[in-house]
DNA sequence: CGCGGTCTTGATGGTGTTCAACAACTGTGG
DNA sequence: CCACAGTTGTTGAACACCATCAAGACCGCG
């Protein structure tokens, strides 16, 4: 296997201001792995034996609930750390993986976290603030999920979407990867029939424009209009 | 002020096995407050300063939205840490902590927090668990308010308070402090007229006895098939 | 071309909110 | 010590939101 390019992480943010020394240091001990579109790169609940760093591509991050249901956390983007559960000491992945297109990630053994943790602490530090982020997060969603409509939570889902995994093009911002109806329905808790009824009415009124596996936000302005919209004072 | 004896945290799960001399050092930069039921330690958006041990008493850790609706995200019993987004870098505490009965806390400023880290890194491993703990919780929590039905969200809930807070007594297992249905509500994303409604059904079934801010959980077996119970296979 | 996955749209009904009124309890001040 | 106000809790009735059921259109792929 060639040896893996500084060029890869020299730029992240994970890894912002680290030496050459240090840099390879940290690819000495990764390894790289592809994943075909639709798999799966850990699996919730299987031993927790490596941490991630996201190359190319996105992932789904799935909790699958007791009785069945599932429920899309977030999507990684790349550049992104994931599956860091040995900096919170979990035995277990709390959530599956899943590749949503063709992806490409590096993954070191967790032996190495407390290694990397003490001989280059900002990088465990910028792990840290990648989790409370995270659960920053988490917990708007729990707000969210009690207090708001289903209107209001998928417009705020979609903007998190464009926000954090939006691409330009000409007429507004593009969610980067392909999403189906039921997994935003999954990440608001809601059905596909409900989504696909709230596009179909934000297209006629011009905030969106969808396709099969595709939701461009044209008026990211009025959808933060609607998903702040109280229904009572 | 009389310096502050070890024994207040010897046997916390956070210290547990440290020499006297760390635990001295430990205590040499706390300080410890009171606080009257209902009083705030610290408000959602203030600076962090401080990080924080419950010694006596119960919070209450309150997200409220920007449309004002209040959400309770967790409970804090004695012993444990709160206050601690100072280790994953955060600037602001993302909620409010209210004593939810006259508590005592100890304190230490942010700035300490790197110190004992690297001096006593069981400390820092013993709270990254502590918000590991957390965050699975509260990623549960999304879960739940996701797929299930009110009915188990509230049985969930309680049954959750009961492991986390509940005290044992004659008939069954008390929640240790002062509970509304207004409360039970903001963790459950419901109405305290469906929580009261809920109660009563099941207090004349024998699961639960209640009263005026207090809820005994009688049949938790019982309350656990209400929690699993699955309106579709 | 046929099949599976995705999406749309209508009709119906149930769950739980909302609105409303009142009862029970606690603490306070006269 | 009692009256009263504020908080907490209960229960009924009406309705809104959205899940569910149902049917079919559309699209891409093997």
């Amino acid at each position: 296997m060639p040896t893996l390019d500084r060029s890869l992480i020299r730029d992240l943010p994970s890894f912002r201001g680290l030496e050459a020394d240090d840099l390879d240091l940290i690819l000495s001990r990764a390894w790289s792995a592809h994943y075909p579109a639709g798999s799966e790169v850990f699996g919730q609940g299987e031993e927790n034996r490596s941490f991630f760093l996201l190359l190319s591509g996105h992932l789904r991050v799935v909790k699958t609930s007791p009785d069945g249901h599932q429920v899309i956390a977030r999507y990684i983007n790349e550049g992104e750390l994931f599956g860091i559960g040995v900096a919170l000491g979990m035995p277990t992945y709390p959530a599956s993986a899943v590749a949503a297109v063709d992806s490409v990630a590096l993954a070191w053994p967790n032996g190495f976290w407390n290694e990397l943790q003490s001989r280059l602490p900002s990088v465990g530090h910028a792990a840290y603030e990648t989790i409370g982020a995270r659960l920053q997060e988490t917990q708007a969603r729990v707000v969210e999920a009690s207090t708001e409509q289903v209107e209001q939570r998928v417009a705020h889902t979609l903007l998190r979407l464009v926000n954090q995994s939006g691409r330009k093009i000409a007429d507004g911002i593009e969610i980067d990867f392909p999403i189906t109806r039921q997994d935003i329905a999954e990440m608001t808790g809601t059905t596909l029939h409900t989504v696909s009824r709230l596009l179909s009415a934000w297209e006629d009124e011009g905030l969106v424009r969808s396709a099969r596996k595709k939701v461009v936000v044209t008026d990211a302005h009025g959808l933060l209009l609607i998903a702040e919209a109280r229904k009572k004072g």
